[in-house]
DNA sequence: CTGAAAGCGCTTACAG
DNA sequence: CTGAAAGCGCTTACAG
């Protein structure tokens, strides 16, 4: 059976099955015109050695490999929804997926990151290939899709809605009664943070109620950025009745801010996030906040990246998913002052 | 900058230079034995041209790649923690990892995927593998350890120490004062499931308890597997006042039953799990169950990896963490008979 | 210090 | 129906 030593080659199944190499290669790609009786040996020999065609090797040699990529700069909970969205929407596609990730930009981020990766696996290995949550501008000499894209990217894209989610989730607060809403902001230059921000603004805009610039603080998604921010806008004499953070992260880190500080959450202060991680339903009192799906989104982008593979090039290039309001604990109505 | 058209290979580089490739490579793997005036004039080239060198044909070439494979057949939210963790121990270490899927395995469970999987991979592009929950023995030209293995897998690997935790579970419910504890069992074949099993009649036993085996079913780790199963042991006039289901999956399948039928979880049901997926926390009631860090799995299987890669053989080389028994609300003392 | 050449394991025209 | 040969993009002895 398979052998403990170095792995087995075509030239092992062609000596063995007493064949060139290139016959060994047409039965193992079905080929056409191959007499059944050398097919029958060839088979016989590669089931008796255990022979795997390498990836690599064909790779190389072919222009097309059938094999997708994705490139992610760390793992989190969503990036394995994600990756479950990308394996349903590849299922049965005849598309393998390689996913690659470096060891020395995980924790540190370095600029470019996507670039370098997608460089590596474009020239021979991957067809195209996804990009999650990039930096920058993606570009390759194969099909790129981006996950929740950066700024300004023109690339093929899919993303939420994040500026509707952030507007609900504002006219939620607005029609409790709010007026003072505070908002902490996710990481500048991704598209995300902007749209949010974007959203906010569009629902006070749209309620009459003017933008008080001393209610928004910049943070950067990471709960240690919102904390002193938090502190900072409740430590006020006009202090806000809520406060909408960018993502969940940092709504989390508001919430415990306030209790620290002898606030009662939603009592003296309404919280509300973006992203709808676990620990959001988790949380006492629950956080309201907005749902987007990162399995559609894996899977959506999926579907996009296989069509420009194969050429169909029809169809949206930029596409956004819808968002939902997910109403917990943490907001109520404002105490009557 | 970069072009959009094929990718740049090291012989545009080499003409751009005005040198060879062989010097080209050289200056990118930083060999000595080059010209300072040769490495500046071939460091602007790529710099111009946006060169990235293939993964693919410095593997195939290479005998030593630093690449690590992990192979999976599907992504959940705990592979996501063990990607986490087998990233955190690569950090900084010079090897990159490369995870392959295939597209048509997912959902259908074919057997020998890992086998292929690591042969695709092993050839040439990885020096070494992770397998996460394979289906059986895993046998490769290069080294593989295996994350929670098949049964009697004799290879390097790293499990929860799940007799253990069973263990401490089912004398959890002793202690509460229960003595007819049922026991829905896990896929036949896995050594996770085989050592629940253990762990219940070991409990058991210490404690001078029989075990019935009308008490013990046998599910697969699906929920879809546990209901039934769990209907037919609580439609029994001597029905158990425990159910201990080897994961979470089936013990909140389990509940759900009880509640149908009429019981209250844990008035007159107790119920335990396994594995303290986020769901068990969210469940009414809270989930009594046993926690495994699948963060701690996986960075330890990539110790183990870059040890037996660098030649370092010695340790241990069946690794078993600890787990720990988290307890929540769906198990009580049972009701006075 | 540098280059020509061989070769990693495949696939694919090109002959026959 | 089958094989010899070239070549995918690199790396590495071997010469010089």
């Amino acid at each position: 059976m398979a052998e403990s030593g170095a792995p087995v080659t075509m030239s092992d199944v062609a000596r063995s099955a007493g064949v060139s190499t290139a016959t060994v290669s047409r039965v193992v790609n079905g080929r056409y015109g191959v007499s059944a009786r050398t097919i029958a040996q060839v088979r016989s020999a590669i089931e008796q050695l255990g022979y795997e065609s390498s990836l690599v090797a064909a790779s190389l040699r072919r222009s097309r490999t059938n094999v997708l990529g994705l490139v992610t700069h760390s793992f989190h909970s969503y990036t394995a929804e994600v990756l479950k969205g990308v394996m349903d929407a590849l299922s049965q596609s005849g598309f393998d997926l390689i996913i690659y990730a470096n060891s020395d930009l995980y924790g540190t981020f370095s600029e470019g990151w996507e670039r370098r990766h997608l460089a590596r696996l474009a020239g021979t290995l991957t067809d195209g290939s996804i990009v999650v949550t990039p930096s920058g501008e993606v570009r390759s000499g194969t099909p790129v899709v981006a996950v929740d894209p950066a700024k300004d990217s023109t690339a093929p894209s899919v993303t939420a809605d994040n500026l509707a989610g952030a507007t609900a989730v504002v006219e939620h607060l607005l029609g409790l009664g709010h007026r003072r809403i505070a908002f902490i902001a996710g990481r500048a230059g991704l598209a995300s943070a902007q749209a949010r921000e974007d959203g906010y603004r569009k629902a006070l805009a749209d309620a009459g109620t003017p933008v008080d610039p001393a209610l928004i603080a910049r943070g950067d998604f990471t709960p240690e950025s919102a904390a002193p921010l938090a502190r900072a806008l409740l430590d006020t004499a006009d202090r806000p009745t809520a406060i909408f953070a960018a993502n969940d992260d940092m709504a989390l880190s508001t919430a415990r801010v306030a209790r620290d500080m002898g606030l009662d959450v939603p009592g003296d202060l309404s919280v509300a996030g973006f992203d709808n991680i676990p620990d959001s339903a988790l949380a006492e009192p629950g956080l309201t906040t907005v749902d987007q799906s990162m399995y559609l989104l894996g899977k959506e982008a999926a579907h996009m990246l296989k069509a420009l593979v194969r050429g169909d090039e029809d169809g949206p290039r930029q596409v956004v998913l819808p968002t939902r309001l997910v109403v917990r604990g943490s907001t109520a109505a404002p105490r009557i002052s």
